[in-house]
DNA sequence: CATCCAATCTTGTCACCGACAAGATTGGAC
DNA sequence: GTCCAATCTTGTCGGTGACAAGATTGGATG
């Protein structure tokens, strides 16, 4: 009986499965014990890994911040080559990231359930916000202002925004309202046509 | 013994109650039991009101949604007298009642903690949602682009976005550099300088 | 004023959950 | 072969949400 102990990678299953469950009905009814029922393991075993249900939820806003940086990352690679750096594309790569890995989007922002003094979560974030920044810095004057700082909370709001209200459902009349009028089909080109309204050549002033 | 039986007005009770937690813990940690102890009543006696736990956050979205579209009203008024309609004063009150009613705010948002298909909370959202395209439509073209649903989607994120990481302390690190070159010093001017961003006289085609 | 009723609140209970403690099992280091 | 640290299990406790059944109240009706 009992299986056997040593499960192989626990860890990664408890996460995954958390992923799951958050994304189907919400951190709010997420149990560590149902968790463990999934795996297949005793009620228990999951907090060895992660402490506790905080601890669970800290990894994952750690990982979700991995995750999102790794793709700014990316794309500032990517854009650097082609020599036309475009804000846009950090943009759809937040609304991607957030519509690609719901849970871990949700939990990266609320501070009730994760611990916000972890230091990996910490790091994770200002890796982040860093890129973010970075990515708007890059920009020519003319195209983001003359202000990066100001441009960067511009720009990060308008892509949270954008992400949560869409992960939300709450841009479904809307958004129906602006595709049918255009050729668009996807989230990705509604938000282009959104972000194209802000930075659009005027001057900042 | 057990006081008085009617206790005269518990349903607002319980609901300031929740939101004094909400605010300060997070909804998270939310608890029946406790709003019943704190207002001196029996665990039992705020399901009576709200029939369970989701049916109080569901009144709360509820509550938050006509907040919300009070003050949205009120500044279309004022604007609308002035004879300057001015996209940037609907996103200031959104800001504004998202830092005056975070759990409200919080709540409002978030799918898995209310009941989605509440009529009253369908109306609320409508009626919402409703008013932020109307003070956009109301805007001559030059200052908002030429599609209206696309520029309400738009303010909705910017604004949206602005006060959900403003609320998880997610703008600390960038609103100060902003604000140390500059004499703003609440987010409301913050955010004005955000939304100056945004519709800033370019033409949007 | 007496009676009745619906709304309101209480008491009691059950299954579930998070957290903790103590013990069992495992793989690997030595 | 022995030991040890990591991993997982078992057992338990207080707290919670939901539900059922009963008690109390204010007001309506006669």
């Amino acid at each position: 009986m009992s299986a056997r102990y040593h499960h192989g990678d626990l860890r990664r299953v408890i996460l995954d499965a958390a992923a799951d469950v958050i994304t189907t009905t919400g951190p709010a009814s997420l149990s560590l014990r149902e968790l463990a029922r999934v795996a297949g393991v005793s009620h228990a075993a999951p907090a060895h890994h992660f402490g506790d249900k905080t601890g669970l939820l800290t990894a994952l806003a750690i990982e979700g911040n991995e995750l999102l940086a790794a793709s700014l990352a990316e794309a500032l690679n990517e854009t650097a080559e082609s020599g036309e750096p475009d804000f846009a594309e950090l943009g759809v790569r937040y609304v991607r990231f957030a519509r690609r890995y719901p849970a871990h989007f949700a939990v990266m922002f609320r501070a009730d359930l994760h611990r916000e003094d972890d230091p990996g979560l910490i790091a994770a974030k200002a890796r982040t916000a860093g890129l973010l920044r970075e990515g708007l810095t890059t920009l020519p004057e003319h195209r983001r202002g003359p202000d990066p700082a100001l441009s960067t909370v511009a720009a990060w709001s308008i892509a949270h925004g954008f992400a949560t209200l869409w992960n939300a459902r709450n841009l479904d009349a809307l958004s129906a309202a602006v595709l049918g009028r255009s050729a668009a089909t996807e989230p990705d080109e509604l938000f282009r046509a959104v972000a194209a309204l802000l930075f659009q050549g005027g001057n900042g002033g």
